[in-house]
DNA sequence: AGGCTATATAAGCATATGCTTATATAGTTT
DNA sequence: AAACTATATAAGCATATGCTTATATAGCCT
């Protein structure tokens, strides 16, 4: 699940991306439109649509000798719940937090730390 | 909007990130607890969360020596609808795409191409 | 003031990333 | 088959990123 979610925003976390997935939600296009309409070599676009069609935010179909890529709307939208449902997630759902759940419970459990904060607050008033 | 953009989702899209986002999702922590239940070395900490500051995705608060960090849930949807706005977008409303507007425009003038494409598609049916 | 604790910043290093140029592959047309 | 178009992939390079260790800064306490 993080894996997928830190790759997609990866992916979006990227300037000519960015500047990709615009031009696809225009409208869908070819390698080479994209690379006479943004103006880059043709390995720099086909490189960035590799990496936003691994991140399942773009689809390709085959037409003849062009590709034609289009935006993956619904991936999306799917790639945003999913991440609202990791942050609401409770830990004890989520693979890879055991360690961390477990030393969360330990945190409030230092008595000298929670006297030195209580003091603190007490002189901020 | 879109450096903002852009920046936000690669503030997200880095695994230890996310992570840290997590925790800051179930309660709010100071940099030393962070690092002590994450079991990360406290600069670590102290870099990602920078960033995720800097994306304006986490907020800060001091209480005597700690500083408290918060995940900024209405700035996560405000990133989203901004990025919704950004893809319904009409081009000649963005910054920086008059060149592609203009480009764009011209793509299907080719006849060239069109006749191409065309023959294509008979073929393939 | 001096000694804590927590945090920030800096320096250095290894790896990742984005770009360019060059080349390989796939499909089309003649 | 040979020439042509579009795309993918590879190699190489410069810069960015994430981490570590070391050090500086800031706030609190005795």
């Amino acid at each position: 699940m993080e894996e997928k979610l830190f790759k997609a925003f990866k992916a979006l976390g990227e300037p000519t991306r960015l500047k990709i997935i615009k031009m696809l939600s225009v409208q869908s296009m070819c390698v080479c439109e994209l690379s006479a309409v943004l103006d880059m070599t043709q390995p720099r676009v086909s490189q960035h649509l590799k990496i936003l069609k691994e991140a399942g935010l773009v689809n390709e179909s085959k037409e003849g000798y062009w590709v034609y890529h289009s935006l993956n709307r619904e991936s999306l939208h799917r790639l945003w719940n999913q991440f609202l449902a990791f942050l609401d997630a409770d830990l004890r759902n989520l693979e890879g937090y055991e360690e961390e759940l477990q030393k969360l419970s330990g945190l409030e459990s230092n008595e000298k730390v929670i006297a030195t904060k209580e003091k603190i607050r007490a002189n901020n008033t």
